[in-house]
This record gives structure tokens, sequence and C-alpha cells, in this order.
DNA sequence: CCGCTGTCCTGCCAGC
DNA sequence: TGCTGGCAGGACAGCG
């Protein structure tokens, strides 16, 4: 499930196996996804060129050759799998199968949406159009840009009561970060998760963005993380699971300290953290 | 406006 | 072994 650093490893994949592709077949399976199908949708994709690959928040975004750009978002268990060969059957859950037009730079055939849970959406917006459109106009700014600073941070803080994990997961005031992510930031930056958001100092804000980018990071050179269902678009695991200080840990030792890590449930999501380490 | 809860959907796993 | 309840990386409507 993809938070940030998964979604900007798919769309490496992406860049890397599919751009310059042509779309010759484009079949839904089932259309019912978060966002239902749009009547046009096979159509608009069909004998395009994808010429760039972008993303914004949690939001993969396929440039094709005329103004047209295809959103993909992969909810909590969506996957994006490309085959060389279209597969003998289909799995319960491959809602689209995009096709691509031989060519001799790569074997790549075809593009699987797979999504259990249908979280996920495609949807079809434009580059001039993009900007305004109802996925995109309320979204925060990027984790990584430079403008998201310390400053930036403890401002937005400031004007919440809520506690410090809801905040920073709030993907109008800063996008990217999911729950793992949010976990892991906390801890590293000795943050009671619980914790309004305007008791957090300037100081903490401060620690709490270089975290933030710094775990991000991190996950994003390890090629995301898998828990449970998430692939790469090359088909193999991620695996920065392997460095969560807290995330799943219930029980665990803290890294640090050695006390057990706490789990609570805030909005409804588990919050892993040190009772201990984080203030 | 704000903060929090419930809900969408299916699969999986622990516990009985 | 088989069933059941709870939980899962996201996002949004709707409530008080």
């Amino acid at each position: 499930m993809p938070e940030l650093p998964e979604v900007e490893t798919v769309c490496r994949g992406l860049a890397q196996n599919i751009i310059h592709k042509h779309i010759s077949k484009v079949t839904a399976r089932r259309r019912d996804l978060r966002v239902p199908l749009p009547a046009n949708f096979e159509k608009a994709l069909e004998k395009k060129e994808i010429t760039r690959i972008a993303r914004r928040a949690k939001y993969i975004l396929i440039h094709l050759d005329n103004d047209a750009i295809l959103v993909i978002h992969l909810g909590m268990s969506g996957t994006l799998i490309l085959h060389e060969k279209l597969p003998k059957t289909f799995r319960k859950h491959d809602h689209v199968i995009i096709e691509f037009a031989p060519d001799k730079k790569s074997k790549i055939g075809y593009m699987v949406f797979h999504d259990p849970r249908r979280f996920g959406l495609m949807a079809l917006t434009s580059k001039t159009t993009f900007a305004k459109h109802k996925l995109f106009v309320n979204l925060g700014p990027e984790p990584l840009d430079k403008k998201l600073n310390g400053e930036y941070l403890y401002t937005i803080l400031q004007s919440s009561k809520a506690p410090v994990k809801s905040v920073i997961m709030d993907q109008r005031k800063l996008v990217g970060v999911g729950n793992i992510y949010a976990c892991e930031a906390l801890f590293r930056a000795h943050i009671h998760p619980e914790r309004a958001a305007n008791k957090v100092t300037q100081k903490e804000a401060t620690a709490l963005v270089v975290q933030i980018k710094k775990v991000l990071e991190a996950a994003i050179k390890s090629g995301g993380s898998t828990v449970r269902d998430y692939v790469r678009s090359s088909g193999d695991s991620g695996y920065f699971q392997h460095h969560f200080s807290v995330y799943g840990r219930k029980g665990l030792p803290c890294l640090s300290c050695k006390t057990p890590v706490s789990v609570i449930r805030q909005s409804g999501r588990s919050t892993f953290f040190c009772a201990n380490c984080q203030k």
C-alpha cells in the first residue's frame, strides 16, 4: 500500500519501461473503481503515445502525446504490473489491461491494474485542466520540495489542535505521508503522535520536517516498502519494511531505549510509537 | 470551520 | 479443519 515512496518507485519503474510506448488497446474488466471509469476511457487512451511519467502526491500521472493525462491512484491494495505477454488467465481483481504496440526497444507488451479492494482509481485529465481538477485542487505541498521547510510545517501545525499525526497525514496540508511514514517520522523526531499539533515547538517542527524528508528519501532509495501486496512495476518487491523502527513492531523493544513499542488507535488507524522516547 | 467517526471493498490471519 | 472477527499502506462524506 503505497505511500509516497512506493508511488515514486512505481513511477520510476514505469518511466524506465513504458515511455514512448504506443497504447494499442485498453480493456476494462470492471469499471466500478473508487471513481467509476468514464465512458470514453478506452477511446481516450487508444492510439496515444506515452510521453512522460510524473507523480503528484500519491497519484501517478501518465502524460500522453495529446493534451491528456491518465491519472492512477493505487489506493490501499492497487498494483501496476508490466508483462511481456498477456497472461493466460486474468486474476480476479485485474481490472484494467493496457496493451502496447510492439516496438524494438522493449519487450513489455501489457500493463495490468490490479486492485482487490478497489480503493484505487484511474481517471482522465489534461495538462491544461489538471491543476483545477477535483483530485488535485486541494492538495498541499510535496514533502520533498524545498518549499516544505520547518517554517512552513510550524505554521501548519500552529493552526490546528488535532493530534500532530493526523495533521501530517492530512493531504491538504502536506501530501504523501501515510500511516507508516507518519509513525516513523514522529519516532525519529521524538514527538508523541497524540500531541496537539499547536503544542509542537518551532524546533520540533524543524526536526519533524527533516525526519519526514529523510525517512521518505531512505524509503525511495530502497525501492519503497512492502507490507503485504505492494509490488513494484517491474514485478519484484521493495524491501524498506526491514528498516521500520516502530511500524508493525508492537511489543518489540524500541531500537533506541528497549522500551516495548506501544500501539494505539487514532482516527481508526493504528499508531505505533515509543512511550519513552516520544514526548 | 474543525475534529473525529464511519464507510467504501476484499483478503488474510489469529484465535477459538 | 473451519469459522469469525478484526485489521490492512487511503480518502472522503457527514456528523456534532
